[in-house]
DNA sequence: GGAGCGGTGGGGAAAAGTGGGGAATCATCT
DNA sequence: AGATGATTCCCCACTTTTCCCCACCGCTCC
C-alpha cells in the first residue's frame, strides 16, 4: 500500500472535527477500516496511524517487560493519549480535545496535515515553523540518514 | 483483542464508585467477565487487570519459589492489595477504601483514568503530573525503549 | 453550464457519566 | 433470638456529551 504523502491546511470546525484529506483516506488500507489511532506525536504535534498500522506498534510493545519501569513509563506516556478515530460519512475525525491542546490547536485554527509514510502528522503551522528553524538543514539531513548504504 | 487506551477524568462518587470509561470496557474480552482484578500500581495509583489478564500473571507468580524470601515477599505485596471487582449496570467498579487511599484518593474526587495496554491506571491527578517531573523526557524515552530493530 | 467531489456547518438521537433511593446482607448489641 | 445499624448491591432517573445524519457551498473537470 502507498505511503501517505502531500500537505495540507484544513479547519478544525467548532466541534473539533477535521477532514482527512482525499488523496490520504485514498492511501488507507481495507484493514484499517476507516479507522485511526491518534496520539501524541514524538514533537509537539498529532501522530495519525491507519488501524492496521497502530496495531503492529502494539505488539511491540506487548513484547516489553512491564514489570521494567522504563517500559511501563513510555506504555503509559504513549497509550494514554491513544484514541481510536473512524472516519464519518464525510471522511473527517473528530480529534480529542487534550491532543488538540497538546499540538497547540483548538477549534475553529487551522491545521497543517501533513502525509509521513506510515503516518499523517497534524501540526499548528507556526509551530512548525519554529520546530524547522531548531533544526539542522535539509540537505545536511539528508546526507546524514540516506548518505550510507 | 486491542489494549487499553485513552484517557478520561472521572469522579469517584459519595459511595466510592468510579465509572469504567466506555472506550476501555470496549476493549475488555469475554473472557474477562464484566471482572477487574485491582491492585496497588507499582507507583503511587492503582492497576485495573481484567481477570483474565491477572490469571496470567498469577500463573507468572506460581512459577516462582516461595520457599525463596524476596519471591515470598513480593508475592504478599501484590496479593495483599487485589480484590476482584465486578462492573454494575452502569459500568461502574467500586474501588477498596484502602486502594483510594494508597492511590492519594478519596470519594468525591476526580480521577486520572488511563490506558495502559494490558491494564487500566487510576491516578490522582496532581500525583500524575508531580510523577511526569521526576522523569526523562518522552522523546528521549521513546528512543531508549522503541528505538533499536 | 452541469455534474461530481471535497470541504464546511449544524440539528437531533443515542450513549455515557452522575447521583440517589431502597432492598438485601452481615454484624453487633441488647 | 430479636432488634438495630452499617454496608453493599441493584435499580431508576437526570444531565451532558458524543456521534450520526442531512444539507449547503465552492471548486474542478468534463
Amino acid at each position: 500500500m502507498a505511503g501517505f504523502k502531500g500537505q495540507a491546511e484544513n479547519t478544525i470546525d467548532g466541534k473539533g472535527r477535521m477532514p482527512v484529506p482525499a488523496k490520504m483516506r485514498r492511501s488507507l488500507s481495507p484493514d484499517a477500516k476507516e479507522t485511526f489511532v491518534a496520539t501524541r506525536g514524538l514533537e509537539r504535534c498529532v501522530f495519525l496511524y491507519p488501524l492496521d498500522t497502530w496495531e503492529e506498534i502494539e505488539d511491540r510493545m506487548r513484547e516489553k517487560n512491564q514489570f521494567v519501569a522504563e517500559n511501563r513509563a513510555f506504555t503509559r506516556s504513549l497509550l494514554r493519549w491513544a484514541e481510536e478515530l473512524t472516519l464519518d460519512g464525510q471522511g473527517r475525525i473528530s480529534l480529542p480535545r487534550p491532543l488538540l491542546e497538546f499540538a497547540g490547536l483548538e477549534p475553529g485554527d487551522k491545521a497543517l496535515v501533513m502525509g509521513a509514510l506510515d503516518r499523517i502528522e497534524v501540526w499548528n503551522g507556526t509551530a512548525f515553523d519554529d520546530h524547522l528553524n531548531g533544526q539542522d538543514d535539509y540537505e545536511s539531513l539528508a546526507e546524514r540518514v540516506m548518505g550510507e548504504i
